[in-house]
DNA sequence: ATTCTTTTTGTGTGCGCGCACAATAGACGA
DNA sequence: TCGTCTATTGTGCGCGCACACAAAAAGAAT
């Protein structure tokens, strides 16, 4: 009665009804069992495991009789039974920077939400928390990490040498690793989740062209703690410079570095300075979160003719938005980065399903009008693995 | 050897771990099981079943206690051992319209990935396509639907008397329903699932206006198939009105419906005249999918200096976004609208879990530099429930 | 033909939960 | 005290799969 062959792939829907007061039948395609693979090619159903699994010890012959009638009948495996039946625990450690910073906060949000959403499938996240501009605390770190043999890691590597020689451990041992945040074109890694930073500084400029003069300067700005090796940072000033050679206008770009930011007074007579020595300045571009920090210290009159275009929903640049004193945010959704890098080494290690090597999320043009929709959560990302 | 204390909530991980070659050994929080409330409570596990399902039929007291020692050990459904034996089958009626329209396509992909996602849930999608501009037909397959007695329901309402009448008519029945594309304040369903219309009407204005003259007219134009009379639609010329009132200048805002707009010919000689009517008409603003119908039958000198501002990401508005004759489109996020819709629904009755009765999904501004990163499906939400 | 290997195939148990049904205790009247 | 009825509690099976182990079949060697 469990008996299914491939003209039964049908059956009565009415039977498994709650509410089954109706009389009409509505066929329903059912899901295909192992068992109903078993009957049908006469075999026992660790037969069929063993050619699911590829586990060897089968007869050619067999071997290839199920594999036939397997998709004869489109076999699926049913994940929900599969992940009970695995039973096993999966620890990801994790690799980010400190909380302090809204960005990294929003990141490790994402991780969170992963973490709680995976709770079923085993899923054990270790977050570490490095902190910036600080290299050799990262490599301490990541050897920690390496010596406690996670399953999986997931990475933000900021620091360019300290980050490939992470990954080239990881790669030694076996242990998969999903990279987010900052590409790492050299290393082979499990996948990318995070933006193309070249068209992110490309976009910014032509943000930042809307409206502007034929002849003026462009500021852009890295607001970096230690030196700014990071691969993203550098795509993003090629994205951003390549946008002015052919726009027909004569926009001269400039790009400079100021690491003391948090430093309000230094930074202040230092943007003051600049404004003295490029009189047409008229647009700024932070290249990271901290678009926010430059508008704390300097008066709002110096910004009267200045296009400001920034990174990220972080609160104080939303206030800043909402108050028209950064004109464009580019969104690198940190929490979806967060997220899916957890999410893609669930999919590979325990769903066992192909994962895209790069996944580009989109380059969000937020302005103060469309702004509340990206930071509402009220869209639920699946709270669940589907 | 089964039995867990409060104070043995942490296990040593090293047991359940694969390359168990480390000595070392990492605490790992462990899920509490139904069989460990009931151990430490004392009770069987039958009971704390009933207590978790409220069940009834058990002594007050007991019942307290086992809330108690739940709680302490916070426990968690496993929702794949859950879903696993609960079993049963679940029949979505989904009522969207033809997919000959590349926007409804969008939105039929997205429940075909859900129904993908979900067939591990015991999901089953019917999907139901109604004729664009057809009431009636409208009406027929709501009562169908309503007849097969589904255990819940996808609509969107594009007609206001049709739909609502569905929506009682399911609500009567009890069946919880997920609406899309179309907001309707007045029913009570489950959820909707879309954009804010007024919001990206107000937006749509926002990106005209960028760079537009002090004196100008702007053309709303509806091209639908008989009455417009969806909310949506109405939400949107209401946002878009409200930001030209307080902008400073002096626009003026026309609206028009065209139904015939298959009709390349009459579209042309219909749109020509209003150009000759309005010569200062320096923005169009489409409030649907079909800005390249206007401009398929249009020469592009006409558009020299129109501002086009669009909504969605299909196909032909691609093109002329690419090649500069559209200049913002509006991302409706179809795909993801079909997708969380089912995905909701399954939350709600499977997984038994909350839904937010409002899910706005962002309003993307979409330009030729950032379009890709929309339409490129390398992000994988998750293709498995999480 | 018999024994011993090796290959191939079959069977059984458990993952955590939901649910039907069996079992027990308590209440009450005869 | 006994039986009966009801309120409460306990037990067992199945969901579909993974995996360990038992069993059988097929060769290999004597």
């Amino acid at each position: 009665m469990c008996a299914r062959t491939i003209d039964e792939i049908f059956y009565i829907f009415a039977q498994n009804q709650r509410n089954a007061t109706q009389t009409e039948q509505i066929k329903v395609p059912v899901r295909v069992r192992i068992k109903d693979i078993a009957l049908k090619a006469g075999v026992s159903t660790g037969t069929v495991d063993r050619v699911i699994h590829n586990r060897g010890n089968v007869a050619t012959k067999v071997k290839e009789h199920v594999e036939r009638v397997m998709t004869e009948m489109g076999y699926k495996r049913n994940l929900i039974a599969s992940t009970l039946a695995y039973n096993k625990t999966l620890r990801i450690a994790a690799l980010i920077f400190d909380q302090d910073d809204p960005y990294w906060f929003q990141i490790n949000q994402g991780l969170e939400k992963a973490q709680e959403a995976t709770l079923h499938y085993g899923v054990n996240l270790d977050t570490f928390f490095c902190d910036q501009g600080n290299p050799v605390m990262f490599q301490k770190l990541a050897t920690e990490i390496v010596e406690s043999h996670p399953d999986a890691v997931l990475v933000a590597p900021l620091f360019l040498k300290e980050g490939l020689h992470f990954l080239q451990l990881c790669a030694k041992k076996g242990i998969p690793v999903a990279i987010i945040n900052t590409q790492m074109p050299k290393a082979k890694a499990l996948c990318y989740i995070g933006q193309d930073s070249y068209q992110s500084g490309f976009i910014a400029a032509r943000l930042l062209n809307f409206g502007m003069k034929k002849k003026a300067t462009v500021l852009l700005l890295n607001l970096d703690p230690g030196p700014t090796n990071a691969q993203h940072l550098l795509d993003k000033e090629r994205g951003f410079r390549e946008y002015f050679k052919d726009d027909g206008k004569s926009i001269t770009v400039l790009s400079e570095n100021f690491e003391q930011y948090r430093d309000q007074k230094a930074l202040k007579s230092w943007f003051i300075k600049i404004l003295g020595k490029y009189k047409d300045l008229s647009g700024v571009f932070v290249t990271n979160s901290r678009a926010y920090m430059l508008l704390d210290c300097i008066d709002k009159r110096y910004f009267q003719d200045i296009v400001m275009v920034g990174f990220d929903l972080v609160g104080p640049n939303i206030e800043y938005l909402k108050s028209n004193r950064i004109n464009f945010l580019i969104n690198q959704n940190p929490v979806l980065q967060g997220y899916l890098g957890v999410i893609n080494l669930v999919n590979h290690l325990i769903l066992r399903q192909e994962v895209a090597q790069i996944q580009y999320l989109p380059l969000d043009i937020v302005v103060r009008e469309n702004c509340d929709y990206y930071t509402r959560a009220n869209v639920s990302y699946p709270a669940t693995i589907f």
